[in-house]
DNA sequence: CAAGTAGTTTAGATTAATTCTAAACTATTG
DNA sequence: CAATAGTTTAGAATTAATCTAAACTACTTG
C-alpha cells in the first residue's frame, strides 16, 4: 500500500468517466467532495476547506469546477438562498430542509416525501425538476 | 370622480392598514403592484416599470419598500434563482412554475398541489414554510 | 397651522457573490 | 518530446443588494 497519502485514483476515474480532464485541481476537489458521506458546500466553504488541507486551488477554479461537476451530473445545485449557491453531492431523488438561521441543508430522502397534483406545464414546456424546500426555524 | 388621475386611496388605506406611513413612494409602488392581477417582480423590473410610468423612485427605495411590504405581509419573496430576488403579490397558499429559460414565474394554486410525507424537522425546529418549485424548460 | 421630530428617501459608496479576461500552465496527442 | 487544446489563476469587472448620512416629509403638538 505504500504511503499514507490520499488515494486519488477513484476521483481520477470518476472524472475520466464523465469526460473531464483529470487535472490536479479537479482530482483534489473530487477527492474532497466524494470521499465520505453526501454533503452540501458553497464555493466559499469548499475553498476554505481545501485551503485548510493545504491544497492550493483558486476560488475561480472552485467556481468553474463546481459548475463543471454539476453539468457532468456529479453534483446538483440547490437553490434555497438568494444570496448564495449551494452544491449537493447527492444527485439522486431527494429534497431538503433548509435551516434558515444557520444556512444549513439537510437531505430528505425522495421516497419519504411526495408531491402530488403538479399541473401540466404551459404548452411547449416540460418539467425539468420539482424542488421542495422545507424551510425550518428555531422553535 | 373628477380627474382621470390615478386613484391612490386604496393603496393609501392598505398601507395604513399595515402600519406603514403612506409616503408618496410607497403609495405609488403599492398602486402599481396591487392594481390588477397578481404578479411577480424583481427590484430592477419594478424600478424600470415605475420609471417608465414617469414616477421617480430610487432603486434603494424599491429595495427597501419591497422588503417592508414583505414584512408587512403584503408581498412574499420567492427564491427560485440564485442570482435574483423575486417578489410575489400573491401571499396566499400557492406554489410556482419557474420557466428557467425566461426567468418567469407562474402561480400554481395551493389546492392543486400537495406535498405529503414531510418528515418531522430536527429537534428544536419548526416548519416555517414548504416551497415547491416546478422548474420547466422548453420541450 | 407653525414648527419639531421621527420616520423616509436618496445618491453614491460599499459589500458580497460570482464571472470574466488574458496570460501562464499542463494533460494529452501525435 | 514538441505541439496544442484545454485549464488554471490573479486580478479586474460585473451584478444584485445593502449601507451611509444628508436632505426631505408625514404626522404630531402646542
Amino acid at each position: 500500500m505504500g504511503k499514507a497519502a490520499r488515494d486519488n485514483s477513484k476521483a481520477f476515474q470518476r472524472l475520466r468517466g464523465v469526460g473531464l480532464r483529470p487535472t490536479r485541481q479537479r482530482v483534489d476537489l473530487a477527492s474532497v467532495l466524494f470521499k465520505g458521506m453526501d454533503r452540501h458546500v458553497t464555493a466559499e466553504s469548499l475553498h476554505e476547506e481545501v485551503t485548510g488541507l493545504g491544497l492550493k486551488i483558486s476560488l475561480a477554479t472552485i467556481y468553474n469546477t463546481l459548475h463543471q461537476f454539476t453539468h457532468a451530473g456529479l453534483l446538483r445545485q440547490v437553490i434555497v438562498d438568494a444570496a448564495r449557491g449551494y452544491f449537493d453531492t447527492n444527485t439522486g431523488d431527494h429534497q431538503h430542509f433548509f435551516l434558515e438561521d444557520e444556512g444549513t441543508l439537510i437531505d430528505i430522502p425522495g421516497d419519504e416525501i411526495t408531491v402530488a397534483g403538479v399541473p401540466v406545464p404551459p404548452a411547449g414546456l416540460t418539467v425539468d425538476r420539482v424542488d421542495v424546500v422545507v424551510r425550518v426555524k428555531r422553535a
